[in-house]
DNA sequence: ATGAAAGCGCTAACAG
DNA sequence: CTGTTAGCGCTTTCAT
């Protein structure tokens, strides 16, 4: 490997001017740089990353954290998040929490240490007070969450009592009478929405109950307990609004457990849209641009990180109704070749 | 932050002695040390990775390399990985190469580049001498994947033939009289295995026929179209073993499109055991030991790393069989609650 | 427009 | 057992 000396040498300049040209800084004669590139082509030199980062400051390196990686949602995010990287020409370094907060601070503390130029970070678990706190030693944007009580923190999150909204009214236009919701947590931001967002219709409705809202927390299996337990209190139920695709999973195997038929006895439809289709009937779902989030995620937090101004500090996107079978009445068996 | 320099002028000491004792390499008298970790406590010390990185050569950060992070099975890798690499002080970087020869080999280059530490490779795109041209630069560990041409690419791999036979006897067990197989890509050492071992036992059996046997490439999408193909020209089959969970998902969402029952008319099982689950029946499969697997590739790359000797650079784990829904006849309706 | 020189914070001979 | 010193490869004033 060749050092910004031997370019020097081989150009006949020194290594200021070297590094000028490596990093487009300062004044350089056309003709010094083109002598310059020619040498570096030659040499086949490529300046080493980690000397730059230690006297200068970037790291070019970025963490993203995720609550589990197992939950479809998040690989899907990694994947967007480190394409766009990668285009930047940042790295992403991932991070497993399981939703410990302990771990977190965990990380935190080895991003502090690493010198990582900024997180992506996906926390249920996380306080405003501990986001702020590291936010002022390193660049963050939070994503499917938001604070809105903390408007310094930049977010990215989509419109999730809109998704809950065409939810319950698609389920209202497919002949449902009773509808339940399994909700998230509900410290959870983007949970809570969605519960509100399925109350707003619901609540006028004259079947509604407040028992008709059973608590999940994100897991298939907890949604799975939740749908056993709401049917003993509510055989009548005909729909459900999972909070999101996984929980969507467990109420399925739940009801197919009972014995109910999905969608002829019951309409199920999930949040998120999680692209690998999980289950048969495919589930009817509100489909965040997850794609989206993870690429504006990644470049607010570079806007960030090179201190520019953001236009807005929070970021809502549309989300959209995704319809398949598990809500809809059950069409011709057609198969497509 | 505190340096190194201001740990010795604190402790009185010179820079080099407080490095041996954070190297724990040289002679340090019992009692400097002691006064040396107190200066560290005290000004909150932490050596900078980045000029360690410099000045030594670890970086301390391992690469891994997946095909495609949206099928379940690597991010189970990716969780164990990341949770074993994390508890033995390395960072993670992760890298999607979407089956990409091309990204693969950038990868690669940025890996020199950024002189990450080893590698954790699952690629069925890279051949065996590509791997074996980087692996002169950097440690890698193969997982997932094996060239037996090639024994010093060190590789973590299950015993996939084996796996099928179990696929197979017991498919023959439910009573199925005429078993389809939907392969990987035959380039790929596991699919291969799997085929084999689908292979050692129905090739003797009277119903046998090759054209039983049809092309998937671990994708949903593909899957379901080869699943619609076998059924137009063998209407009669009722056991299928694909190549892994996600075939198995497309196969059965072919078999629902074309109205077949399962397992009642065709039973289903799949193969890698991932922990999500997918569908509904749920699959029966072959586990991979997907966590020991990711655990123990990081393992073997830190053994590379430090330059310590392998006992053996094929390590092969033992699958086992998960009897689900899928491939036993339906059993009376009960509810787990 | 270019160069000289002083670091960034640490490791690793080498010398005592 | 400990200190001195020379880098690692680059960025960044400060001169010229």
């Amino acid at each position: 490997m060749s050092t910004i000396r031997d370019v020097g040498k081989m150009a006949g300049v020194s290594i200021a001017t070297v590094s000028r040209v490596i990093n487009k800084s300062g004044y350089v004669k056309q003709e010094t740089e083109k002598t310059i590139l020619q040498a570096m082509q030659a040499l086949n030199y490529e300046p080493d990353p980690i000397a730059r980062s230690l006297a200068g400051k970037s790291t070019r390196t970025i963490a993203l954290v995720v609550p589990d990686i197992l939950n479809p949602f998040f690989p899907e995010i990694a994947k967007a998040v480190e394409k766009e990287a990668s285009r930047l020409g940042y790295t992403v370094i991932l991070c497993n929490t399981d939703n410990s907060l302990d771990k977190e601070e965990r990380y935190f503390q080895v991003f502090e240490q690493k010198r990582i130029d900024g997180v992506i970070l996906a926390s249920y678990t996380l306080g405003a007070v501990q986001i702020k706190k590291w936010q002022k030693k390193i660049p963050i944007v939070v994503i499917d969450n938001r604070f809105p009580q903390h408007p310094t923190i930049v977010s990215i999150i989509s419109h999730n009592r809109t998704g809950a909204h065409l939810v319950v009214n698609h389920l209202l236009e497919q002949g449902c009478r009773k509808i339940a919701h399994i909700c998230g947590p509900m410290g959870v931001y983007s949970a809570k929405e969605r519960y509100m967002g399925y109350e707003d219709i619901c609540k006028d409705q004259d079947w509604f109950s407040p028992h008709l809202i059973v608590q999940g927390d994100f897991q298939i299996k907890e949604s799975y307990q939740a749908t056993i337990g709401l049917f003993k209190r509510h055989p009548d139920v005909d729909g459900i609004f999972a909070g999101n695709d996984i929980m969507a999973v467990g109420a399925l195997k739940a009801l197919v457990a009972m014995g109910m038929s999905v969608p002829d006895e019951v309409k199920l439809v999930g949040f998120d849209g999680i692209s690998i289709p999980l289950v048969v009937p495919e589930l009817t779902t509100v489909a965040q641009p997850i794609g989206e989030m993870g690429a504006l995620a990644m470049h607010h937090l570079v806007e960030l990180i090179h201190k520019r101004p953001l236009a807005s500090h929070v970021q809502v996107l549309d989300v959209r109704l995704i319809i398949k079978e598990s809500s809809t009445t059950r069409a011709s068996k057609e198969f497509v070749t």
